[in-house]
DNA sequence: GCGATGCTTCGGTTACGATCGAAGTATGAA
DNA sequence: TTCATACTTCGATCGTAACCGAAGCATCGC
């Protein structure tokens, strides 16, 4: 025994309430001030300092310094990853943090995830990009076509740009709400920012919600249709 | 925010030491009992049954009576991810049990996972597979191609058995010792299942090494070529 | 029936870590 | 320079949960 990775280490990191939510609200993407993270964490701005401090040594968070304040983030997509995954087995098991019941139907809809869009319209647009045969699901994973690669450039996502990062082009990701998957990756972050920048949507200021325009709901659905059979 | 799943129970769950021991050694696939748990937990039985319980609860653990012997496995294959993704994040992160170093040169070679092959010998199978097309990285995911499942029946493994099972046939792991891919899923759960039946390899009976026969060895290395380019 | 083994439950101790008040450091504004 | 804001470090308190000894069930072998 004794031997391998220490899982215990990140777990008892994870395992903090007050830790928790702030990595959950780091879900968002953005990046907030020890300030903020300690009002979601219900803890005072001393308390959350050792806490953060402690994320970031276990390398969970990196931050930023600006100014007089400091940023935190997720430290890269793999810690991100990381908490999703968390969220996916915990939302499965049923450990949720409120009653059950559509306490946020907003949140249920549209939302971020760490940079790309899931909820009810992540999972749909997927489904939609697959039976309309832009996007392969192969074996496990997820691979774009070529006839989903110039679909999406009319849509005014360039797939060359997004192709030279390391990054992988589609990932899936399994959705907490929808209990299935979403798409993630870089084309996800691309595909979302597009619909922020048209202005289809705009994020909410305090949740994790993503908030359609009238008429974006209605481009997004047309883009987007549901299989009918 | 109190929005979405608690993380922080399963994270707490995973975060307690003599846990996440027994959570490791049950990535070994094998059915333990209580005895054995608190052995590799080191601490007493009393102490193991109360953690034994709380990991049932939380919906990692799974137990099965027989006799006067409870034995426990991981709940799931979604459980055996979790702590699997857990493990190459922080084996990725430099969080080890151990002084870094060649402890276990076995272990590294081969080992099991769950239930399918890892280690050196893992990624190298992987690897094989996909240079010789037998095997599709698209994406990513992992796919098996027909060139694929013919060679496969060579080797007396059935496809068209796996197939009929709700599991998915192809499957990629994030490998602790190696930082790369090796090959899960039903496939990769028949592929070791048969080189231990075809008496390649051996489990050994205090840890996860995979202890290939001289013979096996030479089949093994045979069978799965290192790309030479 | 009896004793032995495997495991659970109970009770009490103990230690670790989360918490906050208070004081200290750094950056910016005036 | 002085004050204010953002954050960290120190010190002390306090609660929770891990832990084990002892006792209680359940199952097996005899």
């Amino acid at each position: 025994m004794k031997e391998g990775p220490d899982i215990a280490q990140i777990g008892a990191l994870i395992g903090d309430p007050a830790r928790a939510n702030m990595l959950a609200a780091l879900t968002g993407g953005r990046a907030l001030t020890a300030t903020e993270l300690a009002g979601v964490g219900g803890i005072t701005l001393q308390t959350a300092s050792t806490h953060l401090a402690k994320l970031e040594a276990g390398g969970l968070l990196a931050q930023r310094k600006q100014g007089r304040h400091r940023y935190f983030t997720l430290a890269d997509e793999a810690a991100a990853r990381l908490i999703e995954s968390m969220m996916g087995f915990a939302a499965g098991r049923g450990h949720l943090r409120h009653r059950p019941g559509p306490k946020e139907p907003a949140l249920r809809k549209a939302r971020i995830c760490y940079d790309h869009l899931a909820g009810d319209y992540g999972v749909r647009m997927l489904d939609s990009l697959i039976s309309s045969g832009s996007i392969d699901a192969v074996g496990d994973g997820l691979a774009l076509t070529e006839k989903g690669e110039s679909d999406l450039k009319c849509i005014g996502v360039d797939v060359g740009a997004l192709r030279s990062s390391r990054r992988p082009l589609c990932r899936s990701c399994l959705d907490w709400s929808e209990r299935r998957a979403h798409l993630a990756g870089s084309l996800g972050k691309a595909l979302l920012a597009s619909f922020l920048d048209k202005g289809w949507a705009r994020r909410a200021t305090e949740s994790r919600s993503i908030l359609f325009s009238p008429e974006g709901d209605r481009q997004f659905l047309k883009l987007f249709p549901l299989e009918t059979n």
